[in-house]
DNA sequence: TTGAAAGCGATACCAG
DNA sequence: CTGGTATCGCTTTCAA
């Protein structure tokens, strides 16, 4: 039988509400008193308050639910990710609360389970698609949400479609005119292949914004967007983005750019381009997006977010919703970066 | 106000009991009766039962905590860690568990209280030295905790010595004399330098472990450990390898193989080869720890052991613990992975 | 400062 | 199949 608060009291002879205030408000009592009750609490092998049981009186679980689709080992490997959950968990840290990570293999009914059961203040949502049934899950449990996406009421996030209407036209400028687009989840089955793509009905938050930036700036200068190439990546790693990249670059006319949704995609290109013996920024342009550490040692054009700043403000608002209901979506800047990858379209490809 | 069991079962008419088998045993009630509760929570807006109430009375908090010290974005940058974290997260998937991270930023207060407020049914240790104090508040709590040293009755890990006594008999084999070892956490300050270990002394399991190894095989030649260089890396990375490395590898004579007790520190040694123009395997053999994806890709020659599965079976052991002592310490087994990184010594190195 | 009483929201167990 | 009763272990008024 473990010993409870109540075990701790009778020996000392005192209640069980001085016995709490020994552990939770130290100066409730006289510190000798404090001292003594301390004491027989390690004599007796109590160990503390029962954190569940603290929860359900004190109405605080004390974590946040991390949800997200990918698989864990692809979670961390994304550079991004990594930093976005290093912002989450100072924030969390700072306030004496933990993650929980709730990993949404499939949107069945474990899924949804996980969700419901998960003893959390609240759940911050990375990389789900807003179909899922697992994110209705999570707004029915009545706690806050944070979203990277524009659904909810609790946001932080970034301007999609102004980030890479500005890489679009960049490469306008460059005069290029035969581009290729990779992206994870644009198509419904996410598998590696040329898709025609209705940018208004993706379904994914992500792609959709991104695709609509570059078809804005693309359509701004003349250039409709059934001239695109639009490649579908199985998933969002550098193996995907070569794979997709491949579709795109083995045909003639050859297009001079290739940008991706993400940077691990376009250094996937990047690798692709290798192979192929052509020369990123001369033979073909590329651009990324996140501003991932390889993405500067690869000399790669792309549009920088702030994804330790995005995860701190996750955080933050997770654990203290602003009434405001404008302080309540944050929209972070974003930045281009140009770097060797970008460069004019070759002479003659027009 | 949030509704409770009781709201709809005041609603419907029945007691409390019924309504919680409708949600946590249907096959109790008729499936008429289950639907019209289900109904009448949907229309109140009750969303099932409460977690942390549910956690509380069952007893069961359905989380494992993974403690560790490195911070966030370190854990995850390393493969070997990542894969072991995939390991563990499908056990706790497949038995309806999440997954609670416990940073262990320092070894303060701050940390005590985050391993003591944990809701979990137990707790995996992952690369926590065993002097933290927070290990001793682990084990207070009364709960398994799953080490992969030696410590504590629950444990699954792999034969350290032995891996590394095979590697350094290989290099023995190999007429290597002039040998440097690159750790981290062997010097108690974590800096990058030369440091004279006594082996045994060694705060950190895992790298005592791994270095006796080396010790024993070198012994065995004939080659004393005096004559050994160690080296401190002030953390486990590819960067803090190379900058280890650079103090083996600028001096004269240089040694003729350079081991590390990672892979990640390992691949900053081949990094650091590669700014002096020095050959893997033909001017200075290398050696790591893990195998993870990139050694293979860098040809290097190194230690593998089974990291998935190590995850998955620390998961199982601590949510299922045999009562058997012998059953409740597994020892996984590991394989010397030769490849190009390692060759003879060079002619007249001795 | 300390203590008594009242729950927090749910599940286990058994009787009907 | 359904309902009553007794907790699970703690925190939180509020009064002494």
């Amino acid at each position: 039988m473990k010993p409870t608060l109540q075990t701790v009291a009778d020996r000392v002879g005192v209640s069980r509400s001085t016995v709490s205030n020994a552990y939770s408000r130290p100066d409730q009592l006289s510190p000798e008193l404090r001292e003594k009750i301390l004491e027989a609490a390690r004599d007796l092998g109590y160990t503390g308050p029962n954190p569940t049981a603290r929860s359900l009186r004190s109405g605080r679980a004390g974590a946040i639910g991390v949800l997200f689709t990918t698989a864990l080992s692809v979670a961390f490997t994304d550079p991004y990710a990594v930093q976005f959950l290093r912002g989450l968990a100072e924030v969390a840290e700072d306030n004496r609360t933990g993650l929980l990570l709730v990993p949404l293999r499939d949107d069945d009914e474990g899924a949804l389970d996980a969700v419901r059961n998960a003893a959390v203040d609240g759940f911050v949502v990375y990389c789900v698609p807003g179909w899922y049934q697992a994110m209705e899950a999570a707004w029915a449990r009545g706690i806050p949400v944070v979203n990277s996406d524009r659904l909810g009421s609790l946001f932080v996030g970034i301007d999609e479609v102004a980030s890479t209407r500005a890489a679009g036209e960049h490469l306008m400028r460059l005069g290029h005119r035969r581009i290729a687009i990779v992206g994870d989840y644009i198509s419904p089955d996410r598998r590696t292949g040329d898709v025609t793509v209705a940018v208004e009905e993706l379904g994914s938050y992500v792609s959709r914004e991104r695709l609509t930036g570059y078809r804005d700036a693309f359509a701004a200068a003349g250039l409709p967007w059934s001239d695109v190439i639009t490649i579908s990546a199985a998933g969002n790693s550098r193996e995907h983005g070569a794979a997709a990249a491949a579709h795109a670059l083995d045909r003639s006319p050859r297009p001079t750019a290739v940008v991706a949704t993400t940077d691990l995609l376009a250094l996937g290109v990047i690798d692709a381009l290798a192979t192929r013996d052509l020369r990123p920024g001369r033979d073909v342009s590329v651009i990324g997006f996140d501003d991932i550490p390889d993405a500067a040692q690869a000399h790669m054009t792309t549009v920088r977010q702030p994804a330790l700043e995005r995860g701190r403000i996750a955080g933050r608002l997770l654990l203290d919703p602003p009434d405001d209901p404008a302080q309540r979506r944050v929209v972070l800047p974003t930045e281009l970066i140009v770097r060797a990858s970008t460069g004019p379209a070759p002479a003659g490809s027009i």
